[in-house]
DNA sequence: GTCACGATTTGT
DNA sequence: CAAATCGTGACG
């Protein structure tokens, strides 16, 4: 196992925390994938965009879990997308990845390019073949801070980020 | 059981 | 701007 595998702890913090420290970090599935270039948080409170929002149910268990896993959904039918599962065990928050570099920007669009699926729900980031490594920060890169595409509620709330080089 | 609703993408 | 497409959660 990659020495530059990001550990258990790295996903342990808060939900913001863990979106902006997923820029730049490499996302990959059996070995093939890229840096993320932009995520969205959604918040464990006060986010009624979040799905935990309405609680705990057979769909949110994984966002219950530990953190440093999985959590795919099926989007509008057709577009799994893939977060990161944040925040200590028992705290719903997690990291929606919108962009993978050379892989395809939106995301369902990487997730099909990835070949990243329902059946991926749940998997441990930090020992599966599905996983994040830590990637050398490039100079002069900065942060961009912009509300959330596509959602209804709570679409104020500035939690998108993107990789700005 | 039934039904309305999307954290999207693509084509008109 | 509208269609495609189906798992989920609310309701009864």
């Amino acid at each position: 196992m990659s020495a530059r595998v990001l550990p258990r702890r790295f996903y342990a913090r808060p939900t913001v925390e863990v979106a902006r420290s997923l820029l730049g970090q490499r996302l990959e599935l059996d070995g093939r994938g890229g840096r993320i270039l932009e995520v969205e948080a959604y918040l464990p409170e006060g986010d009624e965009a979040a799905h935990a929002w309405r609680g705990r149910t057979a769909r949110t268990e994984v966002l219950f879990g530990p953190p440093g896993h999985a959590y795919v959904f099926l989007a509008y039918g057709m577009y799994p997308c893939l977060n990161v599962v944040a925040e200590p065990e028992g705290i719903p928050g997690c990291v929606l990845i919108r962009a993978v570099e050379g892989w395809g920007d939106g995301p369902g669009k990487l997730t099909r390019a990835l070949g990243i699926t329902l059946r991926h729900n749940g998997w441990d980031l930090v020992t599966s073949p599905l996983r994040i490594l830590r990637q050398p920060a490039p100079a002069h890169e900065s942060i961009i801070v912009t509300p959330r595409i596509g959602i209804r509620r709570s679409a104020h709330l500035p939690l998108r980020f993107v990789l700005e080089t």
